[in-house]
DNA sequence: CGACTTGTTGATGTACATCAAGGTACGTGG
DNA sequence: CCACGTACCTTGATGTACATCAACAAGTCG
């Protein structure tokens, strides 16, 4: 529940040129050209900083910023008139979020963040000026719009045909390749800041009995979660459990 | 079921020209310029007509081609190894088939043809000389990666959150609401060739229990499916039982 | 220290899957 | 026209994977 709807956020100055960004060294990212680093140096409006916990983006209204993730994890999540929360993505650093407020007139979800996080910040009117101007950057976008959309693809696949454990078991996979990549985990752990209930409503299973499932996952010593780290006991085992595509995972970020 | 590997399939030349595509006349697509026109005559390098039941992208393939539904419909689906199979969205007149292939290595799911179908066939590289020559119509395919986005994350809600008749309500409501939009139906009905098969693989219920489900809706006189017709009895109902919110599926589309 | 958030456990019910037939309407070839 | 297959829908019996509700640890955090 409860995003705290007022945030402890902080605005600040650049502190960091971007050419020297600390993810452009992950080998998960595509390198940059000159004019895409005077187009982002010149377009960064700044940084923000917001407190686990906080609302990021809200709900059906229109902000006119686009971010980036420099640091932290965030989700993005709807609801039901009912009440249901449903977890749509976990977002992790280099991703981009907003640009739906970019393109239609309003969001449909709300972004929250689930660590402390710190944000690059971008003014929304720009993207139409990248198409103009940088065609590279623009078709970068694209492709992240792409990206995220076969990670909804492969979601959906999850919900909809998956049983619980298999399901639970995908996601830990999948974010565990995520964060892996990104170098915040090594081959058989990563960082864990998701709650159980946050699996709850990612897997659409209920509380007690993903509690359940996740302490079967332990038992059977596939994986086991404590203390905020993912620890992976039996990759095979996990794999085989979640009919885990592994090559799926794998791309290449063109796009900070 | 079961595509037939081998559509039967038919090449053609252009038989009608852009600017007098019967789509344009749609209220649902912004008007075009000149300059956009031109950029499609010249760059729309044939037509295709695919049978109902025909494969039109495969799974694990990377095509050519980049393809615009001109008539018909068509659905994305894939599976999991164990096989069962998962629809992950409808697509229909105006919407743009392949991105995946334009943007990555290869897809992750495959294209059938629900009805017969006819499509408008791009080179795929030509995509790329999109985003440097005409960024109006590059900006229209970021457009429709971020509403195909946003469709999938209400198809993960509903999955996720909704309860069998729920889901059926829903969806039957959704393709109301685009169908009749496109005028392929008018406030009460529409053309339905969706079969129980694949309704149940769209919705992740099993084919006897979405049955239930189906003739439940009809008992209560919500909606009626019968000679690949669907009727709305009630729409009120229901909107209410699915949680619909109507103006999520209103929104004017830029390209064809 | 109490208040709150997160995880654990158990009792009970139901919404769904699975399996197994059978039924109807259509086509196709004899 | 009949025999046959095939595609789609219908129905029922049985089981189980899950939800719901309720209460209670256990660990932060002010």
């Amino acid at each position: 529940m409860a995003s705290k709807t007022a945030p402890k956020t902080e605005s600040r100055r650049p502190h960091v040129k971007c050419e020297q960004c600390s993810l452009r060294d992950s080998p998960v990212f595509r390198p940059f050209s000159p004019s895409e680093f005077e187009w982002v140096r010149e377009h960064k409006s700044g940084e923000l900083a917001v407190a686990a916990g906080s609302t990021i983006l809200l709900e059906d209204t229109n902000s006119p910023h686009l971010f980036t993730i420099y640091q932290g994890w965030a989700f993005r999540h709807t609801a039901l008139p009912d009440g249901s929360r449903q977890i749509l993505n976990y977002a992790l650093p280099g991703d981009l979020l907003g640009l739906q407020t970019a393109m239609f007139d309003k969001m449909e979800h709300s972004v929250d963040a689930l660590t402390d996080v710190l944000l690059c910040v971008f003014e929304r009117e720009q993207i139409w000026k990248l198409f103009n101007t940088t065609p590279e950057l623009a078709f970068d976008v694209t492709w992240l719009a792409a990206r995220q959309e076969r990670i909804m693809d492969a979601k959906l696949l999850t919900v909809g045909q998956r049983n619980a454990k298999s399901r639970v078991a995908y996601i830990m996979l999948h974010l565990h390749a995520r964060t892996k990549r990104l170098g915040l985990g090594d081959e058989k752990s990563c960082e864990w800041p998701i709650t159980q209930e946050h699996l709850a409503d990612t897997t659409g299973l209920s509380k007690p009995y993903l509690n359940e499932v996740i302490r079967a996952l332990a038992e059977e010593k596939l994986a086991r979660v404590s203390d905020k780290k993912l620890t992976i006991l039996d990759r095979d085992g996990l794999v085989e459990l979640a009919q885990y595509d592994v090559a799926r995972d794998e791309m290449l970020r063109p796009f900070l």
